[in-house]
DNA sequence: GATGAATGAGGATTCATTCAT
DNA sequence: TATGAATGAATCCTCATTCAT
């Protein structure tokens, strides 16, 4: 039958190239997470991928669409492992649930998948904002807002905004924390993160979400 | 008299080398800002202090030797500027205040020195510390150490030192948010960041420092 | 009947190579035409084909070949076009007519086929002639040849060759004049290439072809 | 005496500099004249220069600097050589003498330095003039200006850069000719490169400049 | 001290060409 | 045939560092 021909000769194809991408992207997020961002080298790359610095150029015109396309993937499955659940379903989960799990969802995530953190932090000039990080920052911002905006309802775009920031700020200090430790020491810094966070959102929250009224 | 001359030669010499390693650091400070810290070349310093490479390296060894410095004048001059007193003088001090003091000078100091930011975050490899990121955090951290014995003198070394870190990250996070802001946007980040600090600090500090008893 | 099957099958390869092999060339001119042909890539030419790098290297050993080919190919649809005729049937045409009428045909092929431009330069070291360069030169000017040949009927071959020489010299200088302006600069640029081969050749002609006895 | 020694000492470390950009112009010329200006590396003309790339680098930013240099000093040395006097002092001069003193003078200058034409090809392709070619030209252009305009008093000035630019154009062609060949050749086309000039140009000298009135 | 020339390995990227499929 | 992945040497250029002067 040639329809098993045709379909399958192409996908072969593709199938190869598909491989090697992954590949690269596997080495670039060993290579990124070694050296970080700035310091990686393209060849380093193709070297750590066992290729030739011309097949990764058949794939990715430069350093930058690498760390995008790493970015796209890390956010890709992040939502596959947990969905878009960053949201809690239930507006009546209690901050402290919500915010714990969010966290934990996260440093398990970061703790899979390293680059996510070299990814973040990129060329850290103040000023020069580069695609993937910002990628994955409006990414990961707009998930927090989502999550935040349904916690806190009636707080005007501005302030969520504002707040989405902090939070992702502090999530990505507390990260470096947690993951510059190990064991008991880690935990702790998680629960300290949660504390910060909860601590901080949860005079915005009022006397929804089940907490008992304050008077 | 050859005392005089003995004398007046080499100071004079000292003289012109503090005022060339003045100059490197200055130049220095201003690559690092423009560029980063890791796109920063040696031979860029040495031009925009308008000496010779050869020159630069007379008075440092490598490139990393010259954030050293840079880090440790900050953080002399800052000490000079603000004194000791991070750390309130006064433990009644309601937190409120010491954390909105503390925090103000800390970005006032970054905005005079923009470099601060740049030598803070560094390389950014959650491993690699480097020597000169590495002594301005010490720093910084055993200067918010200090303040925070100071408000919380009950807790535990080690819950002080991570609750320490945790300011730090916070404080380092809330900066990079000001300093990506201007005007009203920026002054409202400040008070974003004052908020989740004392907010973090405030269950920690109990009754003492003029609370009022929450019951 | 697998006479029809065995005729065929090759006909339609063939006819099919034929049509890769001529959008081939179309792509390569066009390239070359835009980048120059030094700077030409196969790759580029081949994407501009709208095919593989494979497929190209299956018609042609190298850059080259295509450029030599598209030569032979120009150098066909010259004769087509304008037949043998570029040596005047008539002897007794004069002398400004014919130059003009040759140039004018020059010209407007060229505008009709600007690759032709681009191959005539080809990569341009006096010493080193390539091939296709070659090819396309040497066949012009034996057109050109072929031409004087029968306006300077008593002249040495020497010379002969020497005067073609020159005549396409000053064909191509003037060429790139002509292509480099528009309108009626255009127009007086040609109007000056005929002026300069006309009078360069007028004394070579002496009192044949028509021109009146100039005692 | 510190005069001699505050003067020599820079200079001689200039005189080191000098020496090397000499010595990499030289192998420039060398390469350039080889391989053709597009296909000339900068990495091939420092092997040349026997320096590494980098001391390339600290004289020139790229290779068009070095081509552009290059063209400077040539036609520097073209002026400091032959002097302004491409233009004829006496307007008297016949044609032909002038004509065939400033062919001589440049085939002349040609020879001694090859690079010339190298320079003045460029890559070729006709839209993109590079810098370089342009300076070559554009001087070479206004020193044919000056002396068409001493020959040609009363040309409308867009005739005579039309004028400038067929010679200039002629002059190239020719030149390539010439390169081409050895010998009595050689001379027999230099020749022709004179005959086809005078006769372009005689035609718009009129009757001044000592011809003979031609009625 | 100061200069600036020199280095050479390494950076990103390209390209003619080959090869497995 | 056709594909497109693969190559690896070569491109231009940079940089931390050294060294003769």
């Amino acid at each position: 039958m040639p329809t098993t021909e045709e379909k399958d000769q192409p996908r072969r194809r593709q199938a190869r190239g598909e491989r090697r991408i992954a590949q690269l992207l596997e080495a670039a997020a060993t290579v990124f997470t070694t050296t970080g961002y700035t310091a990686a080298s393209t060849n380093a790359i193709a070297r750590e991928a066992g290729v030739s610095p011309g097949t990764l150029y058949q794939f990715f015109p430069n350093k930058e669409a690498i760390a995008i396309e790493l970015g796209d993937r890390l956010m890709h499955e992040m939502r596959e492992t947990y969905g878009e659940a960053l949201a809690p379903v239930d507006p009546t989960t209690p901050l402290e649930e919500a915010v714990g799990s969010a966290v934990d969802r996260f440093i398990a995530f970061n703790c899979e998948h390293p680059v996510f953190f070299a990814l973040m932090h990129g060329p850290d000039i103040p000023g020069r904002i580069t695609e993937e990080h910002d990628a994955l920052h409006a990414t990961l911002l707009s998930r927090i807002e989502d999550l935040l905006s349904s916690i806190l309802p009636d707080t005007p775009p501005a302030d969520l905004a504002r707040t989405s920031h902090m939070c992702l700020g502090m999530y990505k200090a507390g990260l470096e924390l947690v993951l510059a430790h190990e064991g008991a020491e880690r935990d702790a810094y998680v629960q300290e993160l949660k504390n910060a966070l909860i601590r901080y959102l949860d005079p915005l929250v009022g006397a929804r979400l089940g907490h008992p009224d304050p008077s």
